[in-house]
RNA sequence: GGGCGAAUAGCUCAGUUGGUUAGAGCGCUUCCCUUACAAGGAAGAGGUCACAGGUUCGAGUCCUGUCUCGCCCA
């Protein structure tokens, strides 16, 4: 699976292209997507939340991909029986969309259809999107399970939906009954309240006056929606009110379709809003059907289903479109100088989700959830801990919701989806709810059953995901290793769709919360801030990215780039950023294999004997890093630890390291050679473990060609850290800041890059260990090592540029430096520096309460700090005084 | 109307039990095509952490209020 056989044809930069389909097909092929089997592993099931087959995958999907996939792959590396569980979904009423709009391109409808060739022709044209989805998730490097992909119509899933709807319903949680709904004209369906869109619009306020019946007068009311008043049945005013006090209990005569109809009082109507009378339209408006109730309203629907004034409204209207309605009532009033006035007004607007139509309030028989029942259990089981939302935050938003939830309307006029397990004998009117098709009616053995017609909300069968694509309601083995899910990850933005159904249908299907925690992901807005969508023509396809950059680099830079439950913005900088990183991987990897010498054995954690302070360096900041990933792993902070990563690799092991490891590379010491070799390639194959759930290919490529053990990076244990040494790391830090501080003035001095000058280092207490440092120093800094001077104490040498650190001073004389003044205000300013860090922390010290309370550790370091800047200020100024 | 979030370097963002004089990438300045990498290296400049109070030995971080922007729910 590797496109280059030897490591010196490797190409000089790193070609995404060449290797990620061929890793990713090799590591499907052998199975490591797979769970292992056995028994005794701690299992952790991630289900993909199912990407709905109308689309493609857009950049929402690279981040939940990306993020999961990195869960799973270090779960696997830590030898969890690991399942990511992929899926599609069918979206009942998205997919209609779709299709309907394609056969009116024809000229049809699903109606001339009818519904069996709808049903082909959904299934036609999912056979041929379907896969695209899958295919992109594998270009995204996703790690899932594909033996067990799952798509919600699938006979599983669609067995669980049945069984559960049957469950709710006999404990009477599922009920059939006549209310008000959200209906969209267009879709010719029921909708739920989580599907209609509320958006505030600029309209209309309308005052109509409404002629009293029995005596002269009128009564005005006002209104957003003047074309509904062909079904009023009532006027309300607040009981309060005084202006209508003597009108309540009156009647009006309705204009256009004289009908007398009573002046009620009611608490719900606001006095403030309009002229503090209202006309209610019980049929039409939730408001009003409750003002109806309370006052013995009858309904007057004056709607068709799709939108179309009925025969209710009178056969001026009969047949015209609701908005065309509108006009005509408005025309018709304003002839018989009933509309008093118009004035402006913004209002909130419910549209279809789907196909943003205004949504209709509409009374219609319909299946709901009493949701309030499953909203219980739900609730405890965030507010008892049993489910952690991260970031915490959302888990107020999820009681809120929960708090507050209204029952769920779940039957959807629509063909494309699991239809409702309902049958009604036509016989004797028995409804039969079954799991399995019933034949003849249990009540009078009829055979003239008919299923209802409807299909159930495709967020019903959502809700069901984690345990009906594992074989529920069989007690399967995949059921009892994989369910509960070790994790929920999502958008925040379907909390309440995904998170909040789950989890109510998991309490209530199974008794167990389906899963420990659930992740929200922020949304990847454009480079505007705007959402990505469909509509607003600015959907970006992921793959374009890949294509460009390689998906290591999408994944890196969206995973690092954003926080849980904050949004980010897509910066194609970068991801040309991260593609970089991936780019100096790979040439750090080909630096170290093009020196290996020959036979070189799997890495292993080299003997401490024998090795170099630089040696103990890199290792004792590795073990830190692993301390680091792991803790920040284990509690969700996957971007921080990706870069923690990058910071180390490209920082530590590439900008020192490697540059010290050639020094000996390039020497004639065979032991150190070795040694340094040994060492590269363990702290190398260690920081691609810990790399790899971020960036699968990069690491995996360049793993395949170092010496290792094992078959593959995907399945290669998740590394252990060793203790980190602070001694070490203390002593390295002095070697640091000797050669930045050399560095620093060759530049400020424009010493040529390849002059190497001349430096005599008065070096106290550390003495010795920067002597055994004088080839890395030299080289780094590009010092002269034959005339490098490193004694306790030196005399200071008049002409030359200072380097004063603590405990170190470095003596550069620098023919170059021939104004010595230029030299004494670099001086001076770092005096400056250095006093007040030196006044900050004695000020800190000097504060009893500081040593009092705050923790020892913190009080050392200060101490230790001020001692440090005490000895760079004196060394500062002595310089500064022998230079004056 | 209720709630939530954001506000940190020119830009995009990190900064998780409060503890060095706040970091990264990009951009900018100077220098370098040094045999892993110019998709690179070295050295720099750049921030009163929105504002006003408060708690604390100590606040970007916690509390209160204000302003601007965004989102969710009703």
């Amino acid at each position: 699976m590797l496109p280059y056989k030897s490591i010196e044809d490797l190409p000089k930069t790193w070609q995404p292209e060449e290797f990620e389909t061929p890793l990713y097909d090799w590591w499907e092929a052998k199975g490591y997507f797979l769970p292992t089997t056995d028994p005794d592993k701690p299992s952790f099931t991630v289900p993909m939340p199912p990407p709905n087959i109308t689309g493609a995958l857009h950049i929402g999907h690279a981040i939940t991909a990306a993020i999961e996939d990195i869960l799973v792959r270090w779960h696997r590396m830590m030898g969890d029986n690991t399942l990511w569980l992929p899926g599609t979904d069918h979206a009942s009423i998205a997919t209609h969309a779709v299709v309907e709009r394609e056969l009116a391109k024809e000229g049809l409808t699903r109606w001339d259809l009818g519904r069996d060739a709808f049903e082909q022709r959904v299934w036609a044209w999912r056979e041929q999107y379907g896969g695209r989805i899958t295919q992109q998730h594998r270009r995204l490097g996703a790690s899932c399970d594909w033996t067990r992909e799952r798509f919600t119509l699938d006979e599983v899933c669609s067995r669980a939906v049945r069984e559960a709807f049957k469950r709710l319903h006999d404990q009477g949680l599922i009920y059939r009954g006549e209310y008000m709904v959200n209906w969209c004209p267009h879709c010719g369906t029921a909708i739920s309240d989580l599907e209609v869109i509320h958006e505030e619009e600029a309209g209309s306020l309308w005052y109509i006056k409404y002629p009293l019946a029995d005596r002269p007068g009128y009564i005005e009311v006002a209104t957003t929606r003047p074309e509904t008043m062909l079904g009023d049945t009532g006027v309300a005013v607040n009981p309060d009110d005084e202006r209508y006090g003597e009108l309540v209990g009156q009647y009006v005569l309705l204009p256009l379709v004289e009908r007398r109809i009573p002046i009620v009082a009611d608490a719900a109507v606001d006095p403030a809003f309009g002229t503090g009378a209202v006309k209610v339209t019980p049929a039409h408006d939730p408001t009003d059907l409750e003002i109806g109730r309370r006052h013995d309203l009858p309904l007057v629907d004056i709607m068709t289903p799709a939108g179309e004034m009925s025969d209710a409204a009178g056969s001026r209207y009969a047949g015209m479109d609701r908005f065309e309605a509108r006009k005509a009532v408005i025309a018709d009033l304003e002839t018989e100088g009933l509309l008093s006035r118009v004035s402006e007004h913004t209002h909130s607007i419910g549209h279809c989700q789907r196909c943003a139509s205004v949504a209709e309030p509409r009374i219609s028989t319909q299946w709901f959830v009493r949701a309030e029942a499953l909203a219980g259990p739900a609730l405890a089981a965030v507010r008892e801990g049993r489910i952690k939302i991260i970031p915490e935050r959302f888990e107020r938003v999820y009681f809120n919701w929960m708090e507050n939830i209204r029952e769920w309307c779940i039957s959807r006029q629509l063909w494309w989806g699991h239809r409702i397990p309902v049958w009604y004998c036509q016989d004797c009117d028995e409804i039969i709810v079954a799991v399995d098709d019933p034949t003849t009616c249990p009540r009078c053995g009829s055979t003239a059953l008919e299923q209802d017609p409807d299909v159930l909300d495709t967020w019903f069968s959502s809700g069901l995901w984690p345990f009906s694509t594992l074989g529920w309601p069989e007690e399967t083995d995949d059921l009892q290793r994989f369910y509960p899910a070790g994790v929920l990850e999502t958008g925040y933005d379907i909390i309440f769709f995904w998170v909040a159904r789950m989890i109510m249908m998991g309490l209530a299907m199974t008794g167990r919360e389906p899963f420990p925690y659930v992740y929200l992901h922020g949304l990847i807005r454009d480079e505007q801030g705007r959402k990505y969508s469909k509509s607003l023509g600015n959907a970006l396809d992921p793959l374009e990215i890949i294509d460009q950059y390689g998906t290591d680099a999408l994944r890196y830079a969206l995973v690092t780039s954003s926080t849980p439950g904050n949004d980010t913005k897509l910066s194609l900088q970068r991801i040309e950023a991260a593609r970089n990183f991936a780019n100096k991987l790979w040439n750090a990897a080909r630096f170290v294999m093009g020196n290996l010498p020959a036979g070189m054995p799997a890495p292993e954690r080299p003997a401490a004997d024998k090795l170099a302070l630089a040696d103990r360096w890199i290792i004792s900041r590795l073990d830190s890093l692993n301390e680091s990933v792991d803790r920040l792993l284990a509690s969700w902070q996957l971007g921080e630890a990706g870069r923690q990563l990058q910071d180390f690799l490209w920082g530590d092991y590439c900008d020192w390291y490697i540059e010290i490891a050639k020094i000996d590379l390039y020497g004639d010491d065979e032991e150190r050679r070795r040694t340094v070799s040994e060492v590269l390639v363990y702290v190398l194959e260690r920081s691609l473990r810990l790399l790899h759930p971020y960036m699968p290919f990069v690491t995996e490529a360049i793993w395949q060609y170092l010496p290792h053990r094992g078959d593959a990076l995907i399945v290669a244990a998740w590394p252990t850290p060793g203790p980190a040494d602070v001694e070490v790391e203390e002593q390295f830090a002095r070697v640091m800041d000797t050669v930045r501080g050399i560095r620093n003035i060759r530049a400020e001095y424009k010493v040529d890059l390849g002059k190497r000058i001349r430096a005599v280092i008065a070096a106290g207490e550390w003495t010795e260990s920067l002597r055994a440092q004088a080839g890395t120093i030299s080289t780094l800094a590009r010092v002269d090592e034959s005339t490098l001077t490193i004694e306790p104490e030196v005399d200071a040498l008049p002409q030359s540029a200072t380097v004063v650190g603590s405990g170190v001073t470095v003596y550069l004389p620098l023919a170059e430096m021939v104004d010595l003044e230029a030299e004494r205000e670099r001086l001076a300013k770092e005096v400056a520096a250095a006093d007040s860090e030196v006044a900050h922390s004695r000020g800190l010290l000097s504060n009893d309460n500081f040593i009092k309370r705050a923790p020892e550790a913190v009080v050392e370091r200060e101490r230790t700090r001020c001692a440090q800047a005490e000895e760079r200020l004196t060394g500062l100024r002595r310089r500064l005084e022998e230079l004056s």
